[in-house]
DNA sequence: CGCCATCCCTGTTGGC
DNA sequence: TGCCAACAGGGATGGC
């Protein structure tokens, strides 16, 4: 469900409420993608100092180590003041509960593809394998057009599995990827060095214009999504392709297609989408 | 070795 | 109605 927009508006919905809270108990639920890797009520006691996010990571930094979280493919987040109702009981998708002096974060995860790790600091062996390889952060200044074209120079891959691998730049999932392709007019099998200088160009500055709109309106509702706070998102993505296979494309009226790259779903316009630089 | 493609974990759902 | 394939993620593995 979550890519880099939802997440992080799930990182701000809860991030101020929770920052300075004491953490009072953790519980776990059902096994989630990766163990915890300590007792959670070795956590009790600890300050939970803030909560940033590297991709589609959370960090929660605590007074002594911090907790990497994801979302997997169905996961969310709730957190609940203390001075709001309480959720109570955990349902049976509910796998973490983090008891605060401030509130309760829970997260529920039906499909367990998420986790919640704890690691003494960034430094750590588990930490830096999960978070190293992970590309540019498409909304910080580091995203320049030079990085982003010199990522892609470096790479065989088609375009589309670049963009989803994170390698380049991270956030952009299986939906966004599909659709900054139409946008900049970019068949998503072309190898990514083999992309037009004009089309990369028009690539990077879809995918910050997408991402950043996707933020600012508060994520996208496909199914349910909804952050933290129990918002629900209000940029219904108005997918020019995605899962419109068969549909006329907005652009030109040919049929929207769908292939298989790398097991996902990749949705195009072929008479739009070419290798050739035209644009 | 580095790069790249394939596989797979899982519960839910939409389409047949 | 019931069944089955597909899925909004990404680490592990293995081939070249």
């Amino acid at each position: 469900m979550p890519e880099l927009p939802e997440v992080e508006v799930t990182r701000r919905s809860f991030a101020d409420r929770i920052a300075g809270a004491q953490i009072e108990a953790a519980t776990l639920g059902k096994p989630l993608r990766w163990p915890l890797g300590l007792q959670p009520q070795a956590l009790a006691g600890r300050v939970v100092l803030g909560v940033r996010r590297r991709g589609k990571y959370l960090l929660v930094d605590l007074s002594e180590g911090l907790l990497l979280m994801h979302l997997g493919m169905s996961g969310s987040l709730r957190f609940v003041g203390r001075d709001e109702e309480p959720l109570g009981d955990g349902g049976p998708h509910d796998h973490f509960d983090l008891q605060t002096s401030r509130g309760l974060l829970r997260l529920h995860d039906p499909r367990r593809f998420g986790a919640v790790v704890y690691v003494p600091g960034e430094s750590d062996a588990l930490a830096r394998k999960l978070l190293d390889h992970l590309g540019m952060e498409p909304l910080s200044e580091g995203f320049t057009l030079a990085a982003f074209k010199a990522g892609l120079a470096a790479s065989r891959s088609p375009i589309k599995q670049l963009l989803l691998s994170g390698s380049v730049v991270v956030g952009v999932g299986n939906i966004y990827a599909s659709e900054v392709l139409f946008l900049s007019r970019i068949h998503p099998a072309t190898p990514a060095r083999d992309v037009g200088a004009r089309k990369v160009r028009a690539l990077y500055e879809a995918i910050r214009a997408v991402l950043a709109m996707a933020v600012e309106k508060g994520g996208t509702t496909l199914r349910d999504f909804s952050a933290a706070n129990g918002m629900e998102g209000h940029f219904q993505l108005q997918a020019q392709v995605y899962g419109r296979d068969g549909l006329p494309c907005t652009h030109c009226g040919a049929a929207i297609r769908l292939m298989r790259q790398g097991q996902r779903s990749t949705f195009y316009c072929a008479s739009c989408q070419k290798a050739a630089k035209t644009l």
